[in-house]
DNA sequence: TATAATATAGTCAAAGTAGGTCAATGAAGG
DNA sequence: CCTTCATTGACCTACTTTGACTATATTATA
């Protein structure tokens, strides 16, 4: 059984797609639809409609508030990949890492089998290192990979 | 009596039959349908369906979960890159790894630019590691992303 | 107007679900 | 015995779902 979140996600996807890559939407209304507890929305919309994902949130509470979920407007691929080397930073989460790597593809700057080519370079080694030096290696291969995909930009 | 793995491993090659050499399935349901130990699973898939033996495995937690077990299929090309998954062992060198990257290039196997992705994602990270541990993380990497080639090739 | 009621949305921690790891123990064969 | 393979359970990490509480906007009421 996929989990609901999945399927939300899809969902917004999905109208995202019919309008103008922007959706408006009530959450009381989404979770009432899914029938889910309201946070529920919070959850889908942290976890797959962040920043690193290429969307930013809007809302209002309050009578007639709203949720409205809007693609960043892509500036120049060299723009992204360097606001995205900056982010990087000196460590990131594994989580974070995968979703800058959807966004770099959804881009299409990578292809699909580049990103799981990048993917796999960050996959959980069998090399045992502690968590807290994890999160660094990782942005040092992220950032590492990001670099070359600037630089192969530049060259072409 | 034979050991419940060869029966656990025998009912997963079947299921493989079936469906395109390839399954998911729920590690807890399968403990429970054999009476033993979650971990048992874990145990089959680590001695018996492992890179070596030519299957990739793919999981993820939490609600949903799931292992997905893909046998990748082993044409020409895909011997070399056992062979060469095999030559990469649990360590190897930095100098090492980039001529395999440049063989993998020769043979047509990955494009100039993802044999340079590639190469990034073992370049000396920023991460202080005992040099020790830095052959060891180089294999790691350099085989998880072998293994996605591989992978690629059989759903291609 | 203030004020209260109502309508929304946000946050966060806890519980729920599910797979992973590892070390201890058990069993079978040489 | 001793080694190798099998089995288990305790603990760990990761992802999801929910609910109690909080914050804010609008609308009705005194």
């Amino acid at each position: 059984m996929k989990p609901l979140s999945d399927t939300i996600e899809a969902f917004i996807k999905a109208l995202m797609e019919e309008e103008d890559s922007q959706v408006e939407l009530k959450r009381n209304e989404l979770a009432e639809h899914f029938q889910c507890a309201p946070s529920q929305i919070n959850y889908v919309l942290a976890t797959r409609f962040t920043p690193d994902h290429g969307y930013v949130i809007e809302s209002r509470r309050g009578g007639g508030g709203y949720i409205r979920i809007v693609r960043i407007a892509s500036s120049t691929p060299d723009d992204l990949l360097k606001s995205i080397y900056q982010r990087i930073g000196t460590s990131i989460s594994h989580a974070d890492a995968l979703r800058i790597l959807a966004r770099l593809q959804s881009e299409g700057i990578v292809s699909e089998r580049e990103a799981h080519l990048m993917a796999a370079a960050l996959a959980p080694q069998a090399v045992p290192l502690p968590l807290s030096l994890k999160d660094a290696l990782c942005a040092g291969t992220l950032r590492s990979m990001i670099l070359e995909l600037a630089k192969r930009r530049k060259e072409a």
